[in-house]
DNA sequence: CCATGTCAAGGTCAC
DNA sequence: GTGACCTTGACATGG
């Protein structure tokens, strides 16, 4: 099992997400931003590896306006040394990585250029990807969108969008059960009909199911991963005391954490701790799953 | 220099 | 129908 946390790293001191206003946008601008988030995106990795996190997941402002049509910019030209060189750094050492675009991409919307606009930025974030030369056990999660008030009609779009997809996009897209609209059931459903791997989120789980226990639930969205896929993964959080349901935890709690553990799967996957204090609970997570010797 | 408003993109829900 | 909220850092501007 590998361990990781997304996006920000708190304590290597540089953000690998830098962007600007596009207002302000212009050539250079984006080379510097581009440049300055892949290799603080370096450092972020070897400090990664110094802790034994070896999952990782890359910001979608990497590249920023990649999918926009001011976007002039053949960054995967230009930066191909870089990536090649963080993709190399990734094989060598056994790490994952993954991307997790943001709510405005969402494939069953039934507004054609939303569509269309999800699928440029899908096909940005895989691109990423394929630069690192990584192969399709770096995933991109969506969730599964919009229910847009008749939620048959809104799966059903999904897979008809989904079967229209380029290879590129399908062979690294996976959907994560969300807290409020799509449960794991549904997920299910959708990877029924289409294949699309399942990444279980045990903390939406908890939000929102169908009374699936959590062990049952995490198994059958394990079984959705093929081989070529990797290593299933999943994702954790925990509920912050005060706020609304869904809201992630500022830090890990050890007894939440380890009665977690109890219900994990016996097979192999890959655990992401969306913890707001981000490296901080991850490492704790790692020294705890190396106690109950999960991890050797 | 610091505080604060704002940022490409879509949606749901309470009122 | 309208506005808050999601989730978040940091850019950008104005004082």
């Amino acid at each position: 099992m590998r361990v990781g946390y997304p996006c920000v790293n708190r304590t290597v001191g540089c953000s690998a997400g830098r962007t600007f206003r596009l207002a302000s946008y212009s050539h250079e601008r984006m080379e510097r931003a581009v440049g300055e988030n892949l290799s603080c995106l370096a450092r972020i990795l070897e400090y990664n590896l110094a802790e034994g996190l070896l999952f990782f997941r890359i910001s979608s402002d990497t590249v920023p306006f990649a999918s926009h049509p001011v976007c002039d910019f053949e960054w995967v030209d230009r930066f191909a040394g870089d990536f090649s060189a963080l993709g190399s750094f990734i094989r060598s050492h056994g790490m994952r990585v993954s991307m997790h675009p943001d709510q405005f991409v969402l494939i069953n919307s039934p507004d054609r250029d939303v569509v269309r606009r999800s699928i440029a930025e899908l096909d940005y974030h895989c691109r990423l990807l394929d630069a690192m030369g990584l192969g399709p056990d770096a995933k991109v999660q969506i969730h599964v969108g919009g229910l847009y008030r008749d939620r048959d009609t809104a799966m059903r779009r999904f897979v008809s969008e989904y079967r229209s997809l380029p290879g590129a996009v399908t062979g690294r897209m996976v959907i994560e059960n969300d807290d409020r609209l799509f449960c794991l059931a549904d997920c299910l459903d959708l990877h029924e009909k289409t294949g699309v791997p399942v990444l279980f989120d045990c903390f939406h789980h908890l939000c929102l199911n169908r009374g699936e226990p959590m062990d049952e639930a995490f198994d059958s969205a394990m079984k959705t991963w093929k081989r070529t896929d990797g290593p299933p993964m999943a994702d954790y959080s925990e509920q912050e005391s005060g706020k609304r349901t869904g809201s992630h935890a500022g830090s890990m709690d050890e007894t939440r954490f380890r009665e977690f553990i109890g219900q994990c799967p016996e097979a192999d996957f890959d655990l992401m701790l969306e913890i707001k204090d981000k490296e901080a609970s991850a490492i704790r997570a790692l020294r705890i799953l190396k106690e109950t010797g999960r991890i050797i």
